[in-house]
DNA sequence: TCGGATTACGTGCACCGTAATGATC
DNA sequence: GATCATTACGGTGCACGTAATCCGA
């Protein structure tokens, strides 16, 4: 057995070219450094360096040890990160969700029923988000739609119905309903994380324009200021009272109007049973 | 940088169960283990076991950690046994030999020349001896039959003529020459460690019958004490006067009647200058 | 009461840094 | 004289062992 930091200051000097410059990176004094590898060398009954009084140098066997070495430091701290990677996941539930729209509820959700876990969220576009759910990366998805590979379980937990939200001058304005191909061609206001949403309209409207915004109060404020069309829905609505004098008019496209979908692996759903439990109380309502 | 003293505690822990067993086995005190696993946890910043006051057993993290710990201690021990067998290897000349005959001869021509280097070598049958030239398991061969490949360097060093080895009496004896097949179905005694010769004879005389004696002098009184046809050849009856009243009947297949090389590969030419040059002096004789 | 884990405490020595020496350019 | 490696030497921190304590079967 011989100790890991025999290696790494073998590698250090392997870097460095001399006894001193390695130390020094080392942060421990020169000579500290000649007894350790004069240490390794006898540990391993191997002669690893020329000595030529003045200059030490790796021989043959010293530039092999020192590749084998590399790659035990490496495996070493990789496996450090695993190890905490692993603890670290156990301490946090990571939630992937095709829209932004439900994150802070559900995030408030997940705190109040699994207190001391960390949650982590992330929006994406990515239709592949349920796969994502079976390689671990998260243990909780919302979707869109229901997946239908029987590993998963899902429960629908909210709906939400999309409107394009123009201005009062608009020649739409005042239309019962749209289709978004009816609205192809034009520039909208966007806001840059909204998951699934924007697929839709780049595959919808081809034609379209997007200023996206990353910022989602400046984009607000874009809203009330310009003329160009941007998108709401009924939830928002709900939640934040229309500041400007815009008019929403309902999409008819049957892809804008959707129901979300709380899902997890099957085989993990004991341990979300509270959250499903929640929303299967609530969705009477 | 974790010791990797922490992690063999750890998986002697594993592989004991409680402390008191793994301290024992490590030939530390229980206290020093003890410390160390404490060290080890806050070193990782992970917990690693559950402790219930006066048990203590590895949790998920430290069931995971110990499976990495195993690999990481494999890795490290094996890369010591490389190293020291790189180092080993620069101090010796191993060789293969299709035939057991010049061995000691090889042998000592070799110590001579190389002062201090270990000979290591072995006897096979396998026809793909100069392959593992190729491969560095051997830095010479002896063979019998000249590699064509321009990579291998090679010189006829010695011949050797193959007889059957027969009791006065027996229907053959007194033959000017035989082929092998004329041998075939009969009952043969046969030192084991023969090279290629074995694959020859049991090629040739796939029906006969071969009592094969690990032990050389053991098998000199087989011949002497027993009428099995035996092998000899020109070379061993050079040397050790024939003992016995058997007739040596020279076999006729030009299979039989050997040519070795002695082989190395060519990029290592000069590294066995000496021996080759020794062989082209006593050529001519 | 015994076996096992942790805590307390004193100690030794392994390893460090400083200083000196040797060697090479 | 400057740089670099090795040897000498004295000091100290750290990990060890012994002993004590706590806990559970």
């Amino acid at each position: 057995m011989i100790e890991i930091h025999l290696f790494e200051q073998l590698v250090a000097f392997a870097d460095s070219g001399t006894l001193s410059a390695a130390a020094e990176q080392l942060h421990i004094s020169q000579p500290a450094l000649s007894r350790s590898m004069q240490r390794l060398e006898e540990e391993l009954g191997v002669k690893l360096f020329d000595r030529q009084k003045s200059r030490l140098s790796l021989n043959e066997n010293g530039e092999l040890a020192v590749r084998y070495a590399r790659n035990l430091l490496l495996q070493e701290s990789s496996m450090i990160d695993q190890i905490r990677e692993f603890d670290r996941k156990k301490r946090t539930i990571s939630v992937g969700s095709c829209t932004p729209i439900l994150i802070p509820d559900f995030v408030s959700l997940l705190s109040s029923l699994y207190e001391g876990m960390t949650i982590s969220t992330e929006v994406t576009g990515d239709p592949a988000l349920a796969q994502q759910l079976r390689d671990n990366k998260y243990q909780l998805a919302i979707l869109h739609e229901e997946p239908d590979e029987k590993e998963f379980f899902s429960l629908p937990i909210e709906s939400e119905h999309l409107y394009v939200f123009l201005p009062p001058v608009h020649p739409l304005a005042d239309a019962d309903g749209l289709y978004l191909k009816d609205l192809d061609g034009q520039t909208f206001l966007l806001y840059s994380q909204i998951g699934f949403w924007d697929g839709l309209c780049r595959r919808k409207m081809p034609s379209a324009r997007f200023l996206v915004q990353q910022e989602y109060d400046v984009l607000g404020e874009l809203v009330e200021n310009s003329a160009f069309p941007s998108f709401t829905t009924d939830y928002i609505m709900k939640r934040e009272p229309n500041r400007t004098d815009r008019v929403a008019v309902p999409i008819l496209d049957k892809e804008a109007n959707v129901t979300y979908y709380c899902t997890c692996l099957r085989s993990e759903k004991a341990k979300f049973r509270p959250v499903f439990q929640h929303f299967k109380g609530s969705s009477r309502t």
